[in-house]
DNA sequence: GTTGACTCTCCAGTTACTGGAAAGATTACG
DNA sequence: CGTAATCTTTCCAGTAACTGGAGAGTCAAC
């Protein structure tokens, strides 16, 4: 039984995070002091470490949500774990190719450019080559 | 000189950013026609393309404010652009660093599933990982 | 008994838009 | 010329996931 920063400290959240969680009704503090306190078990604070692991991971707080549903369910098909893991992980390799196509358009604009005194600047031209045909 | 939708529909960009543009002070219309029409040439939509252009590398509506006065900065040089284009790509090498690890990590996860109908999960543990131990 | 640390709620701001309402302007058609 | 459709305006609100701060109450220590 611990008060909200004890319990922020133990998951690793910041406390503003942890009584966020709260509000959005993601992970509730299972009881409140007499003076108001949030105050938090073990199990609330093993969902807010499962919280936060989820979101290291990119998962957005709807899916946290999903997954912490699961978390909790025990009769949960590891199928269904799946499902969300692999939605995850197409949309990490698609956010992959959209940044190395970047890096490398970027990369290359970068390359060309003198980096000198002088104005001309293929970078500036190369973001404004839409129309520079005009 | 055009309205709005022909800027937005040249400059490849919606109706609402280009005016959102304009709020922020980002792009203004040169001119207001009679009736208060927002009145684009073409040198305002060079600048929205440019502007989309650099918002599809990735850079900050701030970033973008700074490239567009050195893009209408007749005496810019062009290290002045090659150090905020250097920055972004180091960012971008950064973020795919970090996409790579997530990467690594949840597949390693998601491999380690066997998707079927039991409860017990890779993936849900290993999201708990942290406090599995306890 | 008062200082300092902790907690509460509520409100505002962040980023970069996006959606919608209500009202006026313009254009197209008959 | 009327009117219906389309376009434009402003303003307000919402998104995602917090973060910061104000003002007030609470608790432990010296």
């Amino acid at each position: 039984m611990m008060h909200i920063s004890a319990a922020a400290k133990t998951a690793e959240l910041p406390v503003k995070t942890v009584r966020y969680y709260a509000d959005i009704g993601l992970v509730s503090a299972p009881e409140r002091s007499v003076a108001g306190y949030r105050t938090y078990d073990e199990s609330a604070v093993r969902k807010l470490v499962f919280v936060r692991r989820a979101r290291e991971f990119g998962f957005s707080i709807d899916e946290c949500r999903e997954l912490l549903s699961l978390y909790e369910d025990q009769n949960r098909s590891s199928a269904d774990v799946k499902r969300i893991a692999t939605k995850r992980l197409e949309e990490i390799a698609e956010k992959q190719r959209e940044l190395q196509s970047l890096h490398d358009e970027l990369a290359h604009l970068v390359d060309a450019c003198k980096g000198d005194e002088r104005p001309d600047c293929p970078i500036i031209d190369g973001l404004g080559w839409v129309v520079a045909s005009e």
